[in-house]
DNA sequence: TCATCTGCTTGCATTTTGCAATCAGTTGCA
DNA sequence: TGCAACTGATTGCAAAATGCAAGCAGATGA
């Protein structure tokens, strides 16, 4: 599935390539869930994605040079998707997309405050991400410390996650 | 037509608010060419939207709080068509969107000129422009002098266009 | 007077989506 | 060895969205 070529406006093309219900949600699990396989795609997506839709929507953003897949040597029968540089660059526009959501939808608190976090850091936190990704997704040797990115997001989102709880029960 | 509320995930929200193939460039049009008129949206895109889905999408952009709707004093049967504050901060997301595409996509060099002098820019030509799009859509008093961003924009498309036209007939 | 323009609707064919069931092969465990 | 669970998908079908062409009533300008 190749792309339509409505227009050669950038914009038009990155709507064309990205411009539905489910490709960006597919790439953000990737990136910010760190999921690699059909079925944490398809069992982990909240927005629960069908699977015929996920398994065209992976061969497209494979033809479109937004993915690879390999095989996973522990199982025959299990494949691995990685980030192309072309999705890992996507980074800072869903940075601003969470960004926008956050000031102008009615997000939930324990899923918009990774992208708070996102919008504090900014462009060098961006950066650090993508080197990150680099490193899982193309083998890019990566030479920063300390605690990744997505840890340090997926941290402070179970923390909201464990304030409601108790927030929700007191009861000590 | 509300939000479907897949998640409260802040970028699924957004995509559901622009997450098809249409609503973006709507905007897209109005932001950067300074169309508000439903004729304008319709014979100008170069995409070819049909003038059902311009309907419902302009429909469905009010209903979100993204566009209002006002009479023109100077035609009973013309309608003014204005981006509000929600509509305007997409502004760096639509410099985003087209850096990448520039990069990654086979845009034309004509179309994309305006996405390079945008990446160029930076935030503060956003703000600027912003700023424009508020004077123009909200009646807020402007305070920067010079020429628009819109007009900086559209002067280096034409000059793009009359350069590949010498280009093709080079006879003086 | 009359062609043109205004925003927008209608009817209809085609395409995309969503949902549930299913598939053939692989694996882990008893 | 047997068998349930898991692997990445595919299939059939109904519902929804899209694309296209035509048309609409009222307003405007010459």
């Amino acid at each position: 599935m190749a792309l339509d070529r409505r227009s050669g406006c950038p914009i038009n093309l990155s709507l064309e390539v990205f411009g539905d219900r489910w490709s960006l949600i597919i790439l953000r699990d990737m990136i910010f869930g760190g999921r690699r396989h059909f079925r944490e795609l398809l069992n982990g997506s909240i927005e629960g994605i069908a699977s015929n839709i996920l398994a065209d929507r992976l061969k497209r953003l494979m033809e479109l040079g937004m993915l690879t897949k390999a095989d996973d040597p522990s199982h025959k029968q299990k494949a691995i998707y990685s980030l192309t540089e072309m999705a890992i660059t996507l980074v800072p526009i869903l940075a601003h997309l969470g960004a926008w959501g956050r000031v102008w939808l009615p997000t939930s608190e324990e899923l918009s405050i990774r992208a708070e976090l996102l919008e504090q850091g900014g462009p060098p936190m961006w950066e650090k991400f993508m080197d990150e990704l680099r490193h899982e997704h193309l083998g890019i040797p990566l030479d920063t410390a300390g605690p990744s990115v997505r840890a340090t997001l997926q941290a402070a989102y179970q923390a909201v996650v464990a304030k409601k709880a108790a927030d929700a029960s007191p009861a000590a």
